[in-house]
DNA sequence: CAGAGTTCTGACTATTTGGTCAGCTTTTTC
DNA sequence: GAAAAAGCTGACCAAATAGTCAGAACTCTG
């Protein structure tokens, strides 16, 4: 084992950053078993060595991957207001993911495999903080069934909706770009995407699109 | 190169079919690249020679298990009656899909990572039988739509719901199968998923369930 | 029951992989 | 400005992997 007890000065910092960005690449494009340690190393123009002398094994890069995917998304998706209403609270929610799957659409793949890979590469500590993420949205779904503020739902159903949605678009994105070579889908796409989506979570839900909304 | 050009006896076929069963379990469990033809092979009760007496090759190998699953996919969801009413559709549509993932969960698995992979390990051939698959479906829906039948949706987003959906349901089956060593959910918990799909979909159609479903 | 065709397999190879390490260079610290 | 610490790397290794192949063992047919 290398990579252990030793003091990080900038300059390593900004090595392991470059190596991080390089693994995520290629984490996203081959999955943990096809990931390619030299193949990182040659994206982030380092020897192979070096990427060892950051990261013990490819499951602590790997970890240390998703690590900041899940930092990532519990840092924007975690306030929910409890008296806010629902239709504002779930549309807000979907245009935040939305947003997030636009401005880091590797995370969201290399984080959805692992969701259908059954989260066999994941350390424990990280399966847990993964899970809180959804649940805190769940049981604020489950309130608001209680309440009879929208109609009954399976809370897990309707989330899933949204993660898979999303990330349907997000695969048919790296399709995009691998036959038109262009390089992200523009602005408006997103926009449409997070209006169809809203419009089909709310619709389970039985409510209306809020005034702030677009339309169509 | 081997398995090529020759007659196929009884015998045959019956250990081919055998080194397919272990392979499908070995690719959904670990996937393409985490698959191991040697695991296979012990899976089967086979030495691993055997198992490229009948595949060339792993990619062989993998395309001969995903040519099993489109085929049985496309005979149980090819025939829709144009004239039928679209609630009924969707509902037949949805339970059979949940039927389909009952019986054949590996299978369903291995082709849900393929499709959120990006399609990287199939065969120019099998794509375009896979795409044909849902193109169907979406084509009828556009049609609905066209018609006044059913409120405006992007097509591929409902089939997706559908199709993401019974996958969380096929995930959490094998969280549950390896945590509490039930061997596999029951009818009544597939039921259950059906009617909940069933109620978001149509929901999301601004449609009334048909007589012939159950409530709840 | 003999010969042809098919099925099977142990032993092998070439290649690739993740990971190590001794010693080099650069940066920081006092 | 020298000692210490951190950063870096070419050369290496053990293990594992997909795939090969010569020939033995079957099985079917006439």
């Amino acid at each position: 084992m290398t990579a252990t007890g030793r003091k990080i000065t900038p300059l390593g910092n900004r090595r392991r950053d470059q190596i991080l960005r390089a693994a995520e690449a290629e984490f996203e494009k081959y999955g943990f078993e096809g990931a390619r340690i030299q193949r990182i190393a040659d994206l982030a123009e380092v020897p192979k060595a070096n990427v060892h002398y950051y990261f013990a094994s490819k499951s602590t890069l790997y970890d240390a991957v998703l690590s900041n995917v899940v930092d990532l998304w519990n840092a924007a998706l975690a306030p929910i207001d409890a008296d806010a209403d629902p239709a504002t609270v779930l549309e807000d929610y979907i245009r935040m993911k939305v947003e997030l799957t636009r401005l880091y659409p590797a995370a969201t793949r290399i984080f959805a495999q692992e969701m259908l890979g059954g989260w066999q590469h994941l350390s424990e500590h990280l399966k847990r903080e993964t899970r809180a993420w959804t649940e805190h949205l769940a049981t604020e779904i489950e309130n608001w069934i209680g309440q009879g503020r929208i109609l009954p739902v399976d809370p897990f159903h309707l989330i899933f909706v949204i993660w898979a949605t999303t990330q349907h678009y997000a695969e048919s994105g790296t399709q995009v770009k691998s036959i038109y070579r262009k390089n992200s889908l523009t602005r408006q796409d997103h926009d449409r995407l997070a209006d169809s989506l809203v419009t089909m979570v709310l619709r389970i839900c039985g409510l209306e699109p809020v005034g702030h909304g677009r339309s169509t």
